[in-house]
Parts: C-alpha cells; sequence; structure tokens
DNA sequence: TACTTTATCAAACAACCATTTCAAATGAGC
DNA sequence: GCTCATTTGAAATGGTTGTTTGATAAAGTA
C-alpha cells in the first residue's frame, strides 16, 4: 500500500497548502514545484496554467470542509431555533480554525476576499450562499410573518458575521495578538457564545421590529 | 486660491486612491506616477520607497477617517447603552461605505488583512483596538460584575463582527450581487439593526452567563 | 523492432516592476 | 549673472515570475 502519488497528485497536495497560505498572487509556481518535487514545466503540463491549478484546489478545498464539518452536523433530534444557530457556529469556526485539509477552504476564502479572482463568483454561488439557506428557514419561522425579508437578510447578516470575524481577523490573532491555534474546548466556547448572543439579538428585533420598519421611513 | 499641488501632494494622493483600490502588492509605483502626472522616479525621490509612501497614506487615511466619522460622533445627552451601540456602529458603517477620503481606511485595512504587511502591526495597536475600547466599559457596565472578563471580549467580538462583515465581504456585494453603493438611509437601517440586535444579543448573555462559565468545565 | 504517446527536465523567453543612475531643468540667494 | 541645492526626466538595471521550447527517456502498441 501507500504507492508514491503521481506527480500530479503531488501538485495537488503542494498547491493546496501554498495557496492557501499565501494567495493566488503570492504563491509562485515555482515554490509549488519545489514542494512538489516535481519540475517547474510540471504545472503547465499537468493543469495547463496557474489559474486552473487554482480552480482544482478550490473543488478540492471545498468538498473537503463541507464533509469535515457539514452545516448540520451537531444537531439534535427536535432542534430548536438555538440548535441551528449552534450547530452553524460550530461548524464554520471548526472550518475556519482548522489546521489540516478541512480549514483550507476558510484559509483560501479569506485570502479570495481581498484580492478577488475570477474563481470567486463561482465560489460564492456554489458554496457560500447556499450554506446559509440552512439557517434562514430557521430564522424566518423564529421570527415570525409580520417580520420583513429585508430583516431577516440583515439578522443572517449578524449571525454569518459573528463567525466570519474569525476568519478575517486572522492577522490580527496570528500576528499582533500572537495566538495562533485555537483549542477544542476555546472553539466550544465561542459557538455557545455566538448560538447565544444571536438567540437573544434575534428575539430583541422580534420585539421591537414594527419600530424599525417605521423609523425606516422618516 | 488653488495653487497647483506639489509633485510630492499629487504623489500622496494618487496613492491613496490606488492603494485602497488594489493594496500594496497590486498596485504599481508606476500607475501612481502616473495618476498623479509624475515622473516614475518621483516616488523614490519624495518618499524614499514604496513601502515609505504606502506609511504616510495609512497616516492620512486614518486622520481622515477618525476625523469624519468620530466614534462618539452621535451619542446623545445621557447615553444608553444602546445609544454608544448604535454611535459605534452608526460611525464604522459610515468609514466602510464612504467613497470619498474617508472610505479610504476601511479599504485599506480590507487589502492589508489578506497580505498584511509591516505596517499592520502598527496600524491594529494605533488605530483598531483603541477603538473599540469605547465600546467595553459600557459593556462592562451593561453586563455587571459576575460577567467574566472572556464574555465581555466574546461580546466585543459579536458586536465589531457585524460591522467588520460589511467590510470584509466587499468582494461579494460588488462582484457576486452587483451592489456598488449605499444610501444614507440603508446606512441608518443597518445601524439601528446592529443596535439592537446586539442589544438582545448582551441581554441573553448576561442572563445565562453563569450557564456558560460551567458549561466550560464539563 | 518501429512508432506513438506520455512524462520529465533544464534552459530560455517575455513580461512586469521597483529601483537606480545621471543628465537636464528650475529657482532661490548672493 | 553665477552658484548650488532642489526637482524632474528618460533610460537602464536587476530581479522575479508565468510560460514555452526542445531534448530526452520511459511506457505502451502494432
Amino acid at each position: 500500500m501507500s504507492e508514491k502519488p503521481t506527480t500530479k497528485e503531488r501538485l495537488l497536495e503542494a498547491a493546496c497548502g501554498i495557496f492557501a497560505e499565501k494567495g493566488f498572487r503570492d504563491a509562485t509556481v515555482a515554490e509549488i514545484c519545489e514542494v512538489a518535487e516535481a519540475n517547474i514545466a510540471a504545472v503547465n503540463y499537468h493543469f495547463g496554467d496557474k489559474e486552473k491549478l487554482y480552480d482544482e484546489v478550490w473543488r478540492c478545498a471545498f468538498a473537503t470542509a463541507i464533509e469535515a464539518y457539514p452545516i448540520d452536523g451537531s444537531l439534535p433530534e427536535n432542534p430548536e431555533l438555538e440548535d441551528y444557530l449552534h450547530s452553524f457556529a460550530h461548524a464554520l469556526l471548526h472550518r475556519i480554525f482548522s489546521e489540516g485539509e478541512s480549514g483550507l477552504f476558510a484559509k483560501l476564502l479569506y485570502r479570495e476576499m481581498a484580492s478577488p479572482t475570477l474563481a470567486l463568483e463561482r465560489i460564492a454561488t456554489e458554496a457560500i450562499f447556499p450554506q446559509s439557506e440552512f439557517l434562514v428557514g430557521a430564522v424566518r419561522t423564529a421570527l415570525g410573518e409580520q417580520v420583513g425579508e429585508q430583516q431577516i437578510r440583515l439578522c443572517m447578516n449578524s449571525i454569518v458575521a459573528q463567525c466570519a470575524f474569525y476568519n478575517f481577523s486572522r492577522p490580527l490573532r496570528e500576528r499582533v495578538l500572537g495566538k495562533k491555534t485555537m483549542s477544542e474546548e476555546e472553539i466550544g466556547t465561542i459557538a455557545r457564545h455566538i448560538a447565544c448572543f444571536s438567540l437573544g439579538g434575534l428575539k430583541e428585533i422580534q420585539k421591537v421590529d414594527p419600530q424599525i420598519s417605521q423609523m425606516g421611513t422618516d
């Protein structure tokens, strides 16, 4: 068992790590080939060009992430609103803090956000927006019918934001605060906090929503 | 009045726009000089090198942003917790959505997060962390003494996250959803939502905090 | 064996970019 | 009008990077 991986496989694996670490622009094919112990021309031979290799890395990283941490992974039998919130936060935070293969997707996304390539549009419609649909239903049910679609979208933003924040504040955590890893317990604490905080937020929105709707007209 | 600005002034202004638009790495001195109608060697003559020009741009952008939208800008006479939350969100959102000079800081920050330069550490300690201290006091008072420092930090993250989200999701909004600008009314709606949502979140955390503290030990 | 396909390799190519160089122009002070 | 520091200009330098080329060898095929 464990035959030596082909050059193409080694290239893809090396590219995953290097693209996640440096982003598309700062990653060089030379370094990828070096890590993969392949010739400099191997990327163009096996993948066409740097961009097509990048696309392949995205596909690989997304599949790994949603398989390792599905969005409904920690949902109990008869879930209440807070369970949905917690399961969502739990999955996203694990993808963000994971240091292995399942963390690649979040790292790629984090790079892509600041210097988007053509890949972003595909990623967004295929991989990002569908994920949040998981929560929209639960939130809509919880808020009731008198709450408008705009309010629901704002609430979704507030919930997703609390998770995504830990993805985009990476350099602050790592470079400035010097904190590189998160323990399972720390991740759990954050997930429970986000679920609790969001539950309270949704309750408050539901309570005062008519006021907000009116305030929009002055 | 309105003498023609010096070459150095024109360079700085051009650099502000181009660094904000493309980030440090993708901005070229050639383009900056072209926009500033200066020679290619002008940057090195007036600022030393590209990096020192970048530092100068940061200083300029930060000063403009906090002056245009101070963090306590919309605080009423005897502010309550929700007023602090609203004023904070109001200021941050305006900095993020502003299309003029006062929007430069948020755009630079957004670029810097994904490919940090040496400037980040200085920016963080000088410009980012101090801003959130404005809220910490209000939040601590609101939550009472039985709530630990960790809970306060988590709540701060939740609040800041909701604002910062609109900074880091730029490409999704602009490229994928095709929404480029925000009206004053839209900004106001979002600010009120964040204040309201966060108020509810803080209430809920205060209510169940003893449970969370215990959960951390199992 | 003869031929084709696949894969690897080193070297070269072409484009881009920050920076340097050095000559020319400018302008204030004497 | 002369001097000298300041500023501008065009070209050149040196380095990096994605990509291509052509040679070489191995593996498959008839």
